[in-house]
DNA sequence: AATGACAGGCTTTTT
DNA sequence: GCCTGTCATT
């Protein structure tokens, strides 16, 4: 079959308006991203477009990923040329390394995360003698963001200021600026601001750039805000031959500028634009789509369009209610258990709204010996001791780098504590030179304590060794050299505790991913690149069948099943949102971007009483008004309650058992109080069975939750532990290799 | 300078 | 409840 003949009508006339601005207006589901794939399928394999003049962006990491895979799956290139698929930050950086030079900006920049972004903050307000309770640094820095964002100058956010307080946010903008410049630093924003300014103020690259990509596609464009507007507006100078898809109805990012200004004005900025829209939903049983569409219809600032869907009635949309948090994540995870065995292969997301919820979902896959996968989050590079050798490497390319130099001077420790390096610091400040230049001639000049000189020296003459290191030279050949000398590894051994060994495994990890970013071919400031803006956690269990993400991240992606969970007042809708009107309007949007990720199945799942940073008392919490702007014929409700049932509220029994935790003396009292709620929750009388469990020799063996390590296996955590004595076989879930069932007589464990 | 105990605040959401 | 930042102790 051909590619045209998978497109419906509208589809097809989108993928053959291949010149001239094209703007694809369109609801869920109705193929936006497959017109922006096959598209580039068309213009490659139709069209004779050589793959390298095709541009593809989108916002997020996710969302790029999606689309990348699917053209993957469409063309089949030969050579090596392919389209460039990417986000807005990873073309910026691509175009700034190539080109950045020409505006002033250093060839070997470093790009600060927000975790840099925020010592470079506090460095301030330190040196301007300003106190942090007043002024939090997260807050300065969300204002100096938009402030940037918006084209603001510390110089015009100075004459803006209403308050002596944002007077004050001004001056610390002003320093962080020259912060950065200094330190050859960028920010994420600068990545986009950059190429917006190199492509203005340099005719000739701007031209380049045009011809390099006549053909450019945005998905997500409700999402561009007005930097990567004007960024496409520069690379659509010389021809506009641009496809533009979106749905204001899953603009949800408007916190961190994303304007609609950039689709309700497409036509003005493009006399010549087409616009297209696609209403036909491919994705969803009409029960879903229905509830969807009644949810969002109930924002007034909108247009309203239409979407219908020639699939078959599904089952209705399924909603749940538990007693607390940790019944709700039981059911979701029970659920999926009876779900797997008659379908194994089956792709299931559980949605929320905040990256905090996972935990509960997490530990209830986890008792279900469930595989599962979590996308953001605390990604891997942002995890310290990865964040610490990142710092080596990005220190060793540009030593004016002065946050991730600060970052390794004393890690691990090496006598070089905060009084030194605050000494320096002043020097710096006072001198206008960055920190390594001080620290030079600290050491030349003798300019500090003979301690705290003879301190300085090693790490001076460590980094000098690490910048001598050729430029090619990968990044696993540099980290290497960084952990001998440094006996990084050896250190974390000689501590032995098992959060060291957890973390001697991310640096086992993070030495893999270098190698295999050598391996690939790319140099060391490819591999943090990719480090500083694919924040994407735990690539390694991509495999896992279940998915848990914020419902941010879940946009663009579509699953057989779907969970949305949390449907409660302050959660869904985010407490934060209930003062306006606006940010209300929004949340309601993300809910439908939720519920639309289903293709057969969506449940919606609440708890009645949630704490809410758990220690605090657990507070009752409201259903969701989302869900009660559901029609109740299109809901069935799975939390039967029997009013006469005594203790046992919920009659859903498990079809499983919950692999039990109590076993181990070393149980926290937060384990113990888990059970406790299994236990309710299966309506057992309180603490019968399990306790007899653990007066059982608890000391010999690896009771469940005990990490272990295996010869073969590495390290692991035990999940069951069944039969006794000679027979007893444990379930351990090894990192990296997955399930085992082993006999413990024989598997030689070791308890870590 | 390094370590450990304690208080306080924190959670939107992503690059 | 957990992480971070601060303080006191060695
Ligand atoms: N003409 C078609 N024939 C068959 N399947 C289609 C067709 N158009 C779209 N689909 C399927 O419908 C699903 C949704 O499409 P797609 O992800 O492109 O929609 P979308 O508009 O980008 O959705 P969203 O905005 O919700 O992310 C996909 O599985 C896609 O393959």
């Amino acid at each position: 079959m051909s590619l045209l003949d998978q497109l419906n009508p509208q589809q097809r006339e989108a993928v053959e308006t291949t010149d001239g601005p094209l703007l694809i207006l369109a609801g869920a589901g109705s193929g936006k991203t497959r017109v922006i794939t096959y598209r580039v399928a068309y213009l490659a394999e139709y069209r004779g477009v050589p793959a390298e003049n095709i541009l593809a962006v989108t916002f997020t990491n996710k969302a790029a990923e999606e689309m990348r895979s699917r053209v993957q799956g469409l063309i089949r290139l030969p050579g090596l040329a392919r389209p460039w698929v990417s986000t807005f930050h990873s073309f910026c950086v691509r175009v700034l390394r190539r080109d950045g030079p020409r505006i002033g900006l250093p060839r070997d920049f470093s790009i600060y995360d927000e975790d840099d972004q925020l010592r470079v903050v506090k460095s301030c307000l330190r040196q301007l003698g300003l106190v942090e309770k007043e002024l939090q640094a997260r807050a300065v820095l969300s204002r100096i963001s938009h402030a940037k964002n918006h084209g603001r100058s510390p110089e015009t956010f100075y004459l803006h200021a209403s308050d002596p307080m944002m007077e004050r946010v001004a001056v610390v903008y002003e320093e962080y600026a020259k912060a950065l410049r200094q330190a050859h630093a960028v920010d994420f924003d600068d990545l986009l601001l950059e190429a917006v300014r190199l492509l203005r103020e340099d005719a000739e690259v701007a031209l380049q750039y045009n011809q390099r990509y006549p053909y450019i596609l945005v998905d997500e464009y409700q999402d561009t805000n007005r930097t990567q507007y004007e960024l496409v507006r520069l690379l659509t100078q010389t021809q506009q031959n641009l496809c533009a898809v979106g749905d204001e109805d899953q603009s949800i990012y408007s916190w961190r500028g994303a304007d609609l200004r950039n689709i309700v004005e497409f036509e003005k900025d493009y006399p010549q634009a087409r616009i297209i829209r696609l209403e036909q939903n491919y994705r969803s049983t009409p029960s879903i789509l229905d509830a969807a569409s009644a949810v969002v219809a109930n924002n007034r600032y909108r247009k309203g369009k239409t979407l219908w869907t020639a699939r078959q009635s599904g089952q209705k949309v399924g909603y749940y209610e538990g007693p607390d948090g940790e019944n709700e994540s039981l059911f979701v995870a029970d659920w999926i258990a009876r779900r797997r065995r008659q379908d194994p292969d089956e792709k299931i997301a559980i949605l929320y709204r905040t990256n905090a919820q996972s935990r509960l979902y997490e530990e209830a896959l986890r008792r279900y010996g469930l595989k599962y996968h979590v996308v953001g989050g605390v990604s891997f590079y942002e995890r310290a001791e990865v964040k610490d050798l990142l710092a080596y490497l990005k220190a060793a390319r540009n030593l004016q780098d002065s946050v991730s130099l600060l970052r390794c001077i004393n890690s691990p420790p090496r006598g070089i504590g905060t009084t030194t390096v605050r000494k320096l610091e002043e020097m710096a400040l006072e001198a206008n030179r960055s920190f390594w230049d001080i620290m030079g001639q600290a050491i030349e000049q003798k300019l500090l304590p003979p301690r705290s000189l003879q301190a300085l020296q090693p790490f001076r003459e460590l980094m000098e060794e690490l910048r001598a290191m050729p430029a090619e030279s990968g990044a696993s050949e540099i980290l290497k050299t960084v952990m001998e000398r440094t006996r990084y590894l050896e250190s974390l051994e000689e501590e032995g505790t098992p959060e060291a060994f957890g973390r001697i495994e991310n640096i086992q990890e993070l030495l893999n991913a270098a190698a295999d970013s050598h391996e690939r071919g790319e140099t060391l400031i490819q591999f943090l690149d990719h480090a500083a803006l694919v924040s994407d956690a735990d690539s390694y269990d991509e495999n896992a069948l279940i998915s848990l993400m914020t419902l941010h991240s879940a946009k663009g992606l579509e699953f057989p099943v779907v969970f949305l969970v949390g449907m409660e007042e302050g959660l869904l809708p985010h407490s934060r949102s209930l003062m306006n009107a606006e940010a209300l309007e929004e949340e309601r949007r993300l809910c439908y971007v939720g519920m639309t990720r289903a293709q057969d199945a969506l449940i919606l799942t609440r708890a009645v009483s949630r704490r809410h940073y758990a220690s605090a008392m657990a507070e009752t919490s409201r259903a969701s008004r989302f869900l009660s702007e559901i029609p109740a014929s299109l809901l069935q409700d799975l939390s039967k309650r029997p009013a006469d049932r005594g203790e046992r509220h919920y009659e859903y029994e498990p079809s499983e058992p919950a692999l039990s935790k109590v076993e181990g003396p070393e149980e926290t009292a937060e384990q113990e109080d888990s059970v406790e709620n299994v236990r309710r929750f299966f309506g057992l009388p309180a603490g019968r069975s399990e306790p007899v469990k653990t007066k059982r020799k608890p000391q010999t063996g690896f009771p469940a939750g005990s990490r272990v390590r295996h010869p073969k296996f590495g390290y692991g955590t035990v999940l069951r532990r069944e039969g006794a004595g000679d027979d007893t076989k444990l379930t351990v879930n090894f990192h990296g290799v997955g399930l085992k069932k082993l006999v413990e007589k024989y598997a030689d464990l070791e308890r870590v």
